[in-house]
RNA sequence: GCCUAUGUAGCUCAGGGGUAGAGCACUUCCUUGGUAAGGAAGAGGUCGCGGGUUCAAAUCCCGCCAUCGGCUCCA
């Protein structure tokens, strides 16, 4: 008998039943076959050496491809298992998926202490598994047989995942003397499992629930060349000296002190006047798009978050309240602003002449975030939102929705981020989790929907993911390892409105509700100069840094002059710095260079006599010497084309 | 909050039951130089904090705090 196979370009060829994707391949060319990882017919999963017996479309996949990948490293977390199950006794394995850069298995080690000296030996036998060339063999299995079989092994929490499976769905797949329950896809032997790297431990809840024992979790990747992980270690060394953390100490941005508490994060000079051109930039933009500046209290009486519905949901995992001394209030650090922005809109009665109104607040917020979930400028106890609440009415919103987009698009332009969008949804599994009418959720998740359609912006939807009184659409970016932080936001909110019982009296002389647009381009100014630290590797844009050139003078006979030309410089704008140092002008070079500062202005005699500088720029060399005013007119010029905001 | 690991000079790190080490940075002196490291001298530390064991603790033990990598959480 024999099927029909059609390939991506939509030819169609006749292959006989039981041919495997791995079989096309040699067909097709000896280096397809050599390369192919992993395929799908009609785009389900399959392995490349399962027999396919009926009609379909086939696709192949190779290292180049995350599908290629992600089998290389699923068979590679078999791997692991299998190497650790020789290793150790007593071992219950639960899950061990491919991930983005890797894959990790969550083990119960019983009796055995697994630690980082460990991995030498796991990669050993690792690596001697491969050597064995076993096949990876895919089998169907009912569920009797497979709670018996994996019973009888000891893995109670493979027999829990089975209970939980389909009979007549249950595959495992079996290399040596390891057999894992699996849906696969796998490659069809560990063989080109060139080269393995166990990189860290870490606990892990057994099914991410808290509640339940922790496991160990075992991270690793691997790669089908030395080479090629050779290479991946290097990126990973470089990636760690973009860490912000890192470079926000070497640059004198920010610091934090155990005395003044973990999370709390301290700007020095340099940093805060980097917040402020950070707050002036985009107050500038906000302004073209009529937002109004307010500012409001860093408490907030317990009542107005009673009113919200955050003290119900957060209430006791925030700073507690702040007791006053007489009359028994109770006040709470405010974590985020919008109660306060609603009591701004009740301060006088609004016409839907008056809408849209967007009050615009650099707010710091105050959250008691988990001791361990605590990371540098990314996630702190007290940060400061760039945020903005849009109060306008129900036909109003789309558009004001879309304006808001414009507004986060043209910084990650201006920026050069990469971000991925993504609709975060409620869950309607879980309505406690929730609140606010399903009418009302169905009108914000489908206008946060529509509005990404019309804007052609490809976004991710997640259902669960919403925040507890409205839907999101939430602007990812990523960290120099490749952690996904959440920088921009913007919610869609028929709730808090409601709860603060806002008003506006419509054409039709009646009382209205209006919809409220919370929104925030950077996310925190602490997160976005985080992940900007990261992208740039320290080598902020001309506009932001903190010291935009420094004089250099050949020695020290050049000192006054050096300083005359800073003082120019200042005066015109320009942030200068002197090196007054008694080092040689090589030395004085390297350092300078070192420090990420983007103009080197080195003067000696020659300068000296014509009000000039010599330039050289950062990482690009010797300019050649221009007067010190046209300098500064050049770099200002620069600045301001960076600047120039012309509408999105 | 949970699981692992770590905490020594401003920074990067070595050491380790018997009076604390290096490189860089810093200060002073010599040198006064033209586009990525000139030389010499000096200063700088309650070895995260608090208990315990010991003749003796930075070192061993316990607790706490902070930090790394994850998990959970993320208004």
């Amino acid at each position: 008998m024999s099927i029909n196979i059609q390939f991506p370009d939509g030819n169609v060829k006749q292959f006989e039943s039981g041919v495997t994707p791995l079989q096309i391949a040699e067909s097709i060319s000896a280096g397809l076959a050599r390369n192919i990882l992993a395929a799908t017919l009609n785009d389900e999963e399959w392995d490349i050496a399962r027999p396919i017996t009926s009609d379909g479309a086939i696709k192949f996949f190779k290292w180049e491809d995350p599908e290629g990948k992600h089998a290389f490293w699923h068979t590679s977390a078999h791997l692991l298992a299998e190497a650790l199950q020789e290793l150790y006794d007593g071992i219950q394995f639960g899950i061990g998926p491919a991930i983005e850069n890797g894959f990790y298995y969550d083990i119960d080690p019983g009796e055995n202490q697994l630690t980082s000296a460990d991995f030498e030996k796991i990669e050993k036998k690792m690596a001697e598994l491969v050597a064995r060339k076993e096949a990876v063999v895919r089998r169907d299995i009912s569920k009797a047989d497979a709670l018996k079989f994996f019973g009888d092994g000891g893995q109670t929490l493979k027999c829990e995942l089975i209970s939980e499976l389909e009979d007549g769905h249950i595959t495992t797949y079996t290399q040596g003397n390891f057999t894992d329950l699996c849906r696969g896809p796998h490659l069809p032997s560990t063989e080109p499992i060139k080269a393995v790297k166990v990189l860290s431990l870490a606990g892990a809840y057994w099914r991410g629930d808290e509640k339940r024992p922790q496991l160990v979790r075992v991270y690793g990747i691997s790669f089908p060349k030395k080479k090629m992980l050779d290479e991946y270690l290097v990126l990973l060394e470089e990636a760690k000296k973009r860490d912000h953390r890192k470079i926000g100490k070497e640059m004198e941005l920010f610091a934090f002190s155990q005395n003044v508490g973990a999370g709390l994060p301290l700007w020095l000079p340099k940093g805060a006047a980097l917040r402020n051109r950070l707050q002036d930039f985009l107050a500038r933009i906000q302004k073209k798009y009529g937002y109004q500046q307010v500012v409001t209290p860093h408490i907030g009486n317990k009542m107005l978050y009673v009113t919200s519905g955050h003290y119900a949901k957060y209430g006791k995992d925030s700073f507690q309240p702040i007791h006053t001394p007489e009359e028994g209030e109770e006040y709470l650090l405010k974590p985020m602003n919008c109660p306060h922005h609603c009591e701004i809109y009740r301060t006088s009665p609004r016409s839907y002449r008056d809408l849209p109104l967007r009050f615009a607040e650099f707010g710091t917020v105050y959250r008691y975030e988990q001791s361990g979930e605590l990371h540098g400028l990314t996630r702190v106890r007290c940060f400061c939102q760039d945020d903005a609440h849009l109060f306008c009415t129900p036909d109003q919103l789309k558009q004001e929705f879309l304006g808001v987009m414009d507004i986060i698009s043209y910084i990650f332009k201006i920026f050069g981020f990469e971000y991925e969008a993504q609709i975060s949804l409620r869950d309607p599994k879980n309505p406690d989790k929730y609140v606010g009418s399903d009418e009302n959720w169905e009108k914000a998740e489908r206008a946060i929907i529509e509005a990404c359609e019309e804007k052609g912006l490809k976004a991710r939807q997640v259902t669960g993911e919403a925040a507890f009184y409205g839907p999101k659409l939430d602007f990812m970016v990523k960290d120099a390892l490749g952690r996904r932080w959440q920088l921009g936001t913007i919610q869609v909110d028929y709730n808090l409105p409601e709860r603060f019982e806002l008003e506006y009296t419509g054409a039709d002389n009646l009382k209205h509700r209006p919809v409220m647009i919370h929104r925030a381009p950077f996310g925190s100014l602490e997160r976005f100069i985080a992940v900007l630290l990261e992208h740039t590797a320290g080598k902020l844009p001309l506009w932001l840094v903190p010291d935009q050139c420094v004089v250099l003078p050949i020695s020290e006979k050049y000192n006054d002059y050096a300083k005359h030309v800073v003082e120019v410089l200042n005066e015109n704008d320009v942030r200068a710095i002197i090196d007054e140092r008694n080092e040689k002008i090589g030395k004085k070079i390297r350092d300078n260079e070192l420090k990420r500062i983007p103009y080197l202005l080195i003067v000696g005699e020659k300068e000296a006599e014509s009000e000039q500088v010599s330039v050289r720029k950062q990482g690009e060399g010797d300019q050649g010497s221009k007067k010190i005013i046209t300098f500064a007119a050049d770099l200002n010029a620069e600045v301001a084309a960076m600047t120039n905001f012309q509408g999105a």
